[in-house]
DNA sequence: CGAGATGATTTTCA
DNA sequence: TGAAAATCATCTCG
């Protein structure tokens, strides 16, 4: 009440020097307007304003022919100015001091989040950026495995989702917002509402719905995080590789024992490969993380118990022998004859033809082609056996075109020649091989000319390594 | 069902 | 940052 009387005060004192003061229908005739009838003039209004004060406490009907009556009065409008005048220096002052609140630090957060994972923000063909993301945190393996399809269509489902509800959320927005503006237009006939309370107003009502989208926001965050720890879960569940695929990751190994570091190159060759032998079905293909895992894991288990790959090992090189003999033997042939039409003439044998068990037969034969002599030889050491096969890989067989995979056949020939040189233990050869290019420590020498087996394209010297890189 | 094999992940290190 | 080493989790086989 005291508000009221302050304002009833305010007003009384308000010139309203531009309008005139005239009777209204429903209002008391105007005294006279000479000038000098001020009091009657501030009567007029008082009684203007008691009217407008006591309109609530009467009944409707009386109160709407009222209204009606004081809409009418030609006063209306300056008295009209002067509420919202005065409405505006009171209540709604203060409450328009805390309007510019900061952007919120967690709908910034979540904006991010979302925008990183590729659900808000401009299309990218279904979610690649998350798809990035995603592989970044896995590790940093940026293979194409974290793309994968049911990931993807996922994605996609929570994204398409998350636009349609922010869309109906707008949508339902504007359709208040508009609503409420119309509401308080039509109420600012017969109330003091400036256009700057309705702005206000609009910008209330977009809070309210931004909270609303900030909860959207958050789900659809929680959404994405689910599907990933589903994701990776998945992933981490294991199949084992098929037979093939494993046997060209152990022929690769165990041809290239002296430096059993693929480089990437090789490794997609071999995830290629690989995964064009695998008949897993769709989706299920190797890719080039999961060949560095295998090699890495080979590495190590192979380093940790030799003795157990041992017949892997003979059985591998024996297998990779008779490629390079048949390689070899067809650039001997196409030395001779420099006819590219018979390659497999002079020296062809099969696999089966070419076991384990007639290891010292292939021995004596490779060791031939390879040194010239035929006689039994004392085993070098490893290194130095290394460093021959080397010189022979970079002098001889270049000049003579045996092909591309010189280095592999000499890592094979060499674990050939040395688990058959002619001699046993009895300890089932374990302490006769020793394991090309492990060094004393324990580690792979680094041998600076390995090559791939599986680019014929390349040069007998060229560089094939990890850690080339 | 248990042991060993094996692919994947995490931690450590140079 | 990549490789080694350790570890985890699942698969396979007897």
């Amino acid at each position: 009440m005291d508000e009221q009387a302050r304002i009833m005060q305010a007003l009384g004192g308000v010139s309203l020097a531009g309008h005139s003061v005239q009777g209204g229908m429903a209002l008391p005739p105007p005294h006279g307007h000479d000038g000098s009838d001020g009091d009657g003039r501030k009567q007029d209004i008082g009684d203007i304003l008691h009217q407008i004060m006591t309109i609530t406490d009467q009944s409707l009907d009386e109160a709407q022919a009222k209204k009606h009556g004081l809409n009418c009065h030609r006063m209306k409008p300056a008295l009209f100015s002067v509420l919202c005048e005065i409405k505006e220096k009171t209540g709604l002052s203060i409450r328009g001091a805390q309007e510019e609140d900061p952007p919120d630090p967690q709908l910034m957060r979540l904006d991010n989040m979302l925008l990183a994972e590729g659900v808000s923000g401009p299309e990218k063909g279904g979610g690649s950026a998350a798809a990035a993301a995603a592989a970044a945190a896995s590790g940093g393996a940026s293979d194409n495995s974290i793309e994968h399809s049911d990931y993807r269509a996922k994605l996609t489902q929570i994204r398409q989702i998350y636009h349609t509800e922010l869309e109906k959320y707008e949508q339902a927005c504007n359709e208040f917002t508009t609503h409420v503006m119309n509401l308080l237009r039509e109420q600012s006939r017969t109330r003091p509402i400036s256009p700057k309370e309705i702005e206000r107003m609009v910008g209330i009502i977009h809070r309210k719905f931004s909270s609303i989208q900030m909860q959207l926001k958050q789900s659809t965050c929680e959404a994405v995080m689910i599907l990933r720890s589903r994701f990776l879960d998945a992933r981490r569940k294991r199949r084992n590789f098929s037979k093939q695929a494993t046997e060209i990751l152990n022929e690769y190994f165990y041809s290239h024992l002296s430096n059993p570091y693929p480089s990437e190159e090789a490794k997609e060759e071999l995830a290629k490969k690989c995964s064009i032998t695998v008949s897993q079905g769709v989706g299920s293909t190797i890719t080039v993380s999961q060949v560095s895992n295998w090699f890495g894991n080979k590495r190590i288990r192979y380093k940790k118990n030799i003795g157990k790959f041992q017949e892997e090992a003979n059985l591998y090189a024996a297998k990779t022998a008779v490629n390079a003999a048949h390689a070899a033997a067809a650039a001997v042939q196409n030395s001779q004859t420099n006819s590219p039409t018979t390659p497999n003439s002079g020296f062809q044998m099969k696999d089966e033809e070419f076991q384990l068990d007639s290891a010292e037969n292939k021995n004596s034969l490779l060791t031939n082609m390879f040194t010239g002599s035929s006689g039994s030889f004392n085993l070098p050491d490893s290194g130095a056996m290394f460093m021959s096969m080397q010189s022979l890989n970079g002098d001889s067989y270049q000049g003579a075109q045996v092909g591309a995979n010189v280095q592999s056949q000499v890592d094979t020939l060499r674990h050939v020649i040395s688990q058959t040189a002619g001699y046993s233990d009895g300890l089932g050869g374990n302490s006769i091989y020793s394991p090309h290019g492990l060094n004393a420590n324990g580690g792979w020498q680094d041998a600076t000319t390995p090559s791939s087996v599986i680019s014929p394209t390349e040069g007998p010297g060229s560089v094939h390594s990890d850690t080339s890189n």
